[in-house]
DNA sequence: AGGCGTTTAATACACTTGTTTGAAACGGGC
DNA sequence: GCCCGTTTCAAACAAGTGTATTAAACGCCT
């Protein structure tokens, strides 16, 4: 029976999370998982197996839990674009209760380890080329390769950034304006307009903002 | 005489940077200084007290050494921009040799520990408002605050990114690609360019690689 | 029931950790 | 020279670490 399997991975995530891989304890994990110390020898080996074993996990369930919608073929790009935006920064920080698998996955991005590779060629390269072949319908067919990789970097940073950063933007902004206006669908639906005014496919910002500015942002809750 | 104090401090650096609190050891630092053992505890209490003075100095040697331009009166806000712009990315990923300051700073932001509340009043803030006063000179008056401010998110994201996931970038981006577009003042200008076109301050950037992609970007090296 | 592979359990082991200790070495001031 | 506050040093300490070992408990087949 792979009960105490499963229980030890459940437990380490949010722990390996929180604390990194150095930091935990196996004496932690057990002890959550309510199982023995050796379990963890036992099942996967030593600590680092257990780990890289959870980073694959917290990715599994991180695109199961918000997948991408699958557009049909007619769907504009500029409506795929703002869709990608929104899942992305749900990813990020929406589904507050279990986002461990992102804090994980964090850790992996800011210094990657052995469980690294993996994660690029089965997360991140995929879900790169989905946004590219979404930008490439808006762009000239002149652009060049690495504009819109940058592009797609621009995007993704931007959505990025509230996770790696949200400590400090609470910090930054006042707990009432935070309250009103950086829900993930309003911050996702900025992020998605920025991308696509500098496109060219919706006015500049500037004469967005001119306008009574109710218009241009849609409250999506 | 303190200077085995500051030999401490230097060698504490880079690697707290690499390691973390937790996962750096005492005798690590110590060996790097050349000091003995006991002399962390002696200048400092504890690991932790050499810890925050650690970042103290890192937020300082960063902030020296790529300060931000003081512009005339008349520069107009799209130069200002795209220096804000310049002085991020270099401050992130150009300074190759010495940049262990961000990489701290960078763990303080993504898990804040008790040195980091400085953090943000001393260093971030200043920064977002100087950013927020060149956005405001491009801006209608009728752009509300929390429009503003996700746009300075917008653009720190974006410059941030190659930091934060710049190991994911070099797995993404074959290297003769990496080392021929993305230089930092090329990935500064993508950026300012961006921005800049979201804003309505230049043509869309697909308009403008349309046009021979040698325009557009400034190579600046 | 009995035997056997699998899983759990408690404990021990070797090692690393941060910190402390006490003595030795140093450096000026009288 | 001698004293005394400061600094260095080697060694040791206690706590905590990952892992190994051993025996006990379990489940299941014939």
């Amino acid at each position: 029976m792979d009960d105490t399997r499963t229980k030890l991975l459940e437990a380490a995530g949010p722990i390996f999370a929180d604390h990194g891989f150095q930091a935990t304890t196996v004496r932690d994990i057990c002890q959550r998982a309510g199982v023995n110390l050796a379990s963890v020898n036992y099942y996967f080996g030593d600590k680092e197996r257990l780990y890289v074993e959870t980073v694959k996990r917290a990715h599994g369930l991180a695109v199961d839990q918000v997948p991408l919608p699958d557009w049909s073929d007619d769907t504009p790009p500029e409506v795929k674009l703002r869709d990608f935006v929104r899942t992305l920064i749900e990813r990020m920080i929406g589904v507050k209760h279990a986002s461990w698998q992102m804090r994980l996955m964090m850790r992996e991005i800011l210094q990657p380890s052995a469980a690294c590779r993996e994660l690029v060629e089965s997360y991140f390269r995929p879900h790169l080329e989905v946004l590219l072949g979404i930008l490439d319908e808006m762009l000239p067919a002149s652009a060049p390769e690495h504009r819109r990789a940058q592009l797609a970097f621009s995007l993704v940073g931007q959505c990025l950034y509230y996770r790696v950063a949200g400590e400090i933007v609470n910090m930054l902004v006042p707990e009432e304006q935070r309250q009103r206006w950086f829900s993930p669908p309003q911050l996702a639906d900025h992020i998605a307009q920025v991308m696509l005014a500098a496109l060219g496919r919706t006015e500049p910002l500037s004469t967005q903002l001119q306008s009574d500015c109710a218009t241009g942002v849609c409250h999506t809750d």
